[in-house]
DNA sequence: TATGAATGAGCGTTCATTCAT
DNA sequence: AATGAATGAACGCTCATTCAT
C-alpha cells in the first residue's frame, strides 16, 4: 500500500508537470490534473492540500529531473565545452518533449500570490543553486584548463542557463524556428566581439 | 470629443500596462484597471472587447515605448557597441520602473488561449522585427567596422534581446541582485572560450 | 438607482434572515437565498463580502425588528406588568411567523467560525444590551411602583428574554403545542415557590 | 469479541459527544471523531450508518448521562428545593466540563435534515419525559409539602429545565459571566412578582 | 459616451460515504 | 473487525461580460 500511495501521487505529479507546462497554472484546472491521471477530483487533495501545492511539487520534479540530467553529463567524459553543449542540448530536448502545445514552458513568470512564490522560492533555490554550481565547477575546470577566459563562473552558470531558455523563447516570438540551437551555444562561447 | 476618446483609451492602456506588468494577465482583474483609471468598468469595454484584446493593446503599446527607445539610442551618436550598451541599459531602467512588485515582467508565458496568442503574435511580430531589424543593422554596421565578429546579425540581435531578459529572470531566481548588468553584457561580448 | 440598490440589498437580507431563520446557517446555501430573492448569486456578492456576512447582517435585521417591536411597546400605556406580558406575546407571534418548518428559530448555536462568532457578537452585543435596558427600565418602574420584588433589574430581564426563547425551544422537543406563552409567563411572575 | 465492539462503539459515542459538544454538527467532521478515538473513518461506519446517526446516538448518549446525574440527586435525601437546586448546579457542571471552547452546548437547534430530527426526536422524547416526570415528581412532592404553589407540575419541570438551558445560553450574548447561577435560580423559585 | 448593477459559468475545495484489502 | 484510499456531489466565491439607463 505504502507502494500505491507513492505510485498515485508520483503519477499526479508527472500529469501535473506536463500540464502545467502546457497550459501554464491559471488555465490549468485541478480537474484537468485528476482526469489525466484518472483519478477523481478529491483524490488530488488527498496528497496536495491546494493547487498551488501541487504546482510547487511539480515545479520541484522539474528540477529533480533537470539535476538528474545534469549530474550525468557531468560525470560522462568530455571536455568542459563538450560537456556544456551535451547539457544545452539534452535540457532543449527534454523541454521540447514535455511541450505539446505552442505554449512555451516557463515557471518564471506565473504571477502566482506572493505568498506561493516564496514557497516556490524555497523549494526551488536550494535545487537551482545544485544546477548553477555543477555548471559552475564545469566552467572553473574549463578555466583551469585553458579552455576558458577568466570569468566570474557563478554569473556564467547563471548566463549559461538563461541562453537555455532564450532558446524556448524565441518559439514565442518567431513562429519559424530558425533559430537553432548550436548558433546561439556559438555566440554565447565566442561572444559577439571580434578577437583582437 | 475625438480628443477626449483618445485620452481616455490611452489612459486604459497605460494603466493596464503597468497593472498586467505587475501582476500579470490572470490575476489582474478588468475592475483593477477600470478603478485604476478612474472609470468604471463598463468603459472599458466601450474600449475593447474583451480583456485579452486590452492585454493585446498593452503589449502593443509596449513594444511601442521600446520601438520609440531603441530608435532614439540609434540615432544618437556612438560606436555599434556603446549604442548596444545604451539600449540594454534604458531598457533594464525601464523595466525596472514598470514593475513595482516582486514579479518580472515578462509577456513571454500567458498562456492565454491559443487564438489570444495567436492574436497576440501578429500584433507584436512586425514590431519585434522591427526591434530585431535595427539591432541587426546597428550589428552590421559594427561587423563592417571590423568591430564585431561575423555572425548573423538577426541572430545576434534576437540573443541580445534575450540576454537583456536574462537580467530580470534572474531576479525571480536569485533574491538578491548580485547579478549585475555589465557583468552579463561583457559576457555576451567576450564570450566563455578564451581567445587564442 | 441609490433608491434600487438599497431595494435589492434589503430584499436579500430579508429573504436571507427568513430562509436562515427557517434551516439554520449551514443548510442555508447562497443560491437559496438568491433564488427566493430572484437574483443570480453573484448579486449577493455585490453586496456581502461572503456568507457569514449576510449571516451577520440577517441576525442584525432580526435585533433591529425586535428593538422596534419593544421600544413601540414601552410607549404604549399600561403597567410595567402589562407591558411584559406584551413584549413577550408579540416577540412569539413574530418568531412564529417567521418560522414556516419544523425548525426553531436559533441565533444562539450556530457553531461558525469563532472569528465570525465574534463579528456577530460586536455587532449584536450593543443592540442586545438595548434590548436588556428597555426590559430592565420597565422592571425598575415596577419595582419603583411596588408591583415588583426588589430584585437586579438586568438580571431578571436576561431571565425574561431567556423566558421568551424557552418557550420556542419547547417546540423542538415536544411535538404537541401544549405549553402556552400564558402559563409560563405566569410561572415567570409569581415562581415556583409557595408564599409564606 | 463481544466487549471488544462494545468498547470501540462507546469510545467513538463518548469522543462524537465531546466533540459536536465543542463545534457542533457541521463543523464537526467524522475524520475529527476519529481521530481522537485513533480508529480509522471507515471504522465509525462498521458502527453507525453515517453521520447523523452518530449524532443521534450522541444526543442519547448525552440524555442518559443527564438522567443518571437525576436520578441520583432524586433519591438523596432532602427538601424538594434543595434537591432541584442540586440538579441545575450538577447540570452547570457537567455542561461546563463537556464545553472546552466558547459554544454553548445545544441540541436545540442543529438544523438538521427533517428526517433525522424526527429520528433525534423519538430517541430523545421517552428519555426528556422521563427527565420531566422525575422533576415533575419531585415538584409534586414539593407542592404535596407545601413548599410550592399548586401548578402544573410537568409545565414547571419543563420551564425549570428551560431554566438551566438559559443559564448557559447567557455565555453566547453576554462574555463576562456576570449571571450566575444562584441569582437565576432565585428568580425561578420567586418570581418576579412581590407577593401580597 | 459612460455607468455600475446584474449575471452565471466556472473553479477550488470539502467531506460524508464506499469498498477492496 | 478494521483500514484508509478513493470518490464525487455540493457549495462558496470570482470575475469577465452585458445592458438598461
Amino acid at each position: 500500500m505504502r507502494k500505491k500511495e507513492l505510485k498515485t501521487r508520483d503519477k499526479i505529479i508527472k500529469n501535473a508537470l506536463r500540464i502545467f507546462a502546457q497550459k501554464g497554472f491559471f488555465r490549468t484546472t485541478v480537474d484537468d490534473i485528476a482526469e489525466a491521471t484518472g483519478v477523481a477530483k478529491g483524490t488530488v487533495y488527498l496528497y496536495f492540500s491546494n493547487k498551488e501545492d501541487l504546482y510547487t511539487a511539480s515545479i520541484d520534479e522539474h528540477f529533480n529531473i533537470a539535476l538528474g540530467m545534469l549530474s550525468e553529463v557531468d560525470q560522462s567524459p568530455g571536455t568542459p565545452g563538450e560537456k556544456m553543449n551535451k547539457i544545452a542540448t539534452d535540457y532543449v530536448n527534454y523541454i521540447t518533449d514535455l511541450r505539446t502545445t505552442y505554449l512555451p514552458f516557463s515557471f518564471e513568470s506565473m504571477n502566482l500570490s506572493s505568498k506561493t512564490l516564496k514557497k516556490i522560492h524555497s523549494a526551488i533555490e536550494p535545487k537551482l543553486h545544485e544546477m548553477v554550481n555543477t555548471i559552475s565547477r564545469i566552467i572553473k575546470d574549463g578555466i583551469g584548463h585553458g579552455e576558458f577566459r577568466r570569468v566570474d563562473p557563478q554569473l556564467a552558470a547563471f548566463y549559461f542557463l538563461s541562453t537555455i531558455r532564450a532558446i524556448f523563447f524565441n518559439h514565442f516570438y518567431v513562429t519559424n524556428d530558425s533559430i537553432k540551437t548550436e548558433s546561439v551555444l556559438e555566440l554565447f562561447f565566442d561572444g559577439l566581439n571580434k578577437r583582437r
